[in-house]
DNA sequence: TTGACATGGCGAAGGATTTCGCTAACTTCG
DNA sequence: CGAAGTTAGCGAAATCCTTCGCCATGTCAA
């Protein structure tokens, strides 16, 4: 009865990517620092984590320098895509468009945000011209 | 080592929320013939899932009639909003924003969708002046 | 060099998810 | 009434996720 792996980050995967994102490469200490201030974590499981996510392929690591540094592998916009598309698919129907509908009007966003989303659109309708 | 409950739907429960939202209240039979569709599942299984989704209280059951009938306890759009705030969070920072940006920008989108969108955003905008 | 401390790896524990076999209870029909 | 088929429930098994303890190895200052 096997599952099939999830192909999406986990929790804690994210958290850890987010930082590596955030900060750039970082030994294991440097990230656990930074975890440690998100949630109560044991140096040795962010290590574990890390090893696992060695597996996974989402991160990789620079042997050669002591301590090891972590990079990640995917770019932040290409993780956050996937994601994305995963819900639109679970949970939309895979309908980008009821997605943003949704997020508009059930999350309240600054003007800003909203004429950034504007001038998204204009280009887009633009081009299509 | 206690995993704090996810609070989200799993991927195999969600697909029967699904088939709920589509069809309306459904006998397990009735559920099961349409998860057999989408995925190769056993009958004795999705009753299963639809007793763990009980204790969940993701659904309830009307054990007056036979065969019962499940129904879905939270609307569709509510268990949507719940999973993109969830995605918000976890991956964006929070920033609902970025995501419809995102959303926008990487999947193509009908100019009926964008027409749609851009109705909702005059109207946001209208609201707040 | 060597003791003290930091780093990294392994594997086990324990909850969550998903699977299914087996069995009991219920329906239906001759 | 029974026989045959359906429906429902329990519990075990397998995998994944997250946690951590323990140990080996590496680093560095006295």
């Amino acid at each position: 009865m096997p599952r099939l792996p999830s192909s999406q980050p986990t929790e804690v995967e994210l958290q850890i990517l987010r930082i590596l994102w955030e900060h750039g490469p970082s030994t294991a200490r440097e990230i656990h620092n930074e975890l440690a201030g998100e949630r109560e974590t044991n140096y040795s499981t962010t290590v574990k984590m890390l090893s696992v996510m060695l597996d996974k392929k989402l991160v990789k690591r620079d042997e050669t320098v002591r301590p090891q540094v972590f990079r990640t592998v995917a770019t932040q916009d290409r993780t956050q895509e996937r994601m994305l598309k995963d819900l639109i698919q679970k949970a939309y129907d895979g309908s980008m468009g009821s997605l943003v509908m949704q997020a508009l009007s059930s999350q309240k966003s600054s003007p800003d945000e909203l004429a950034e989303i504007r001038r998204l659109l204009n280009e887009l309708e633009g081009g299509k011209k």
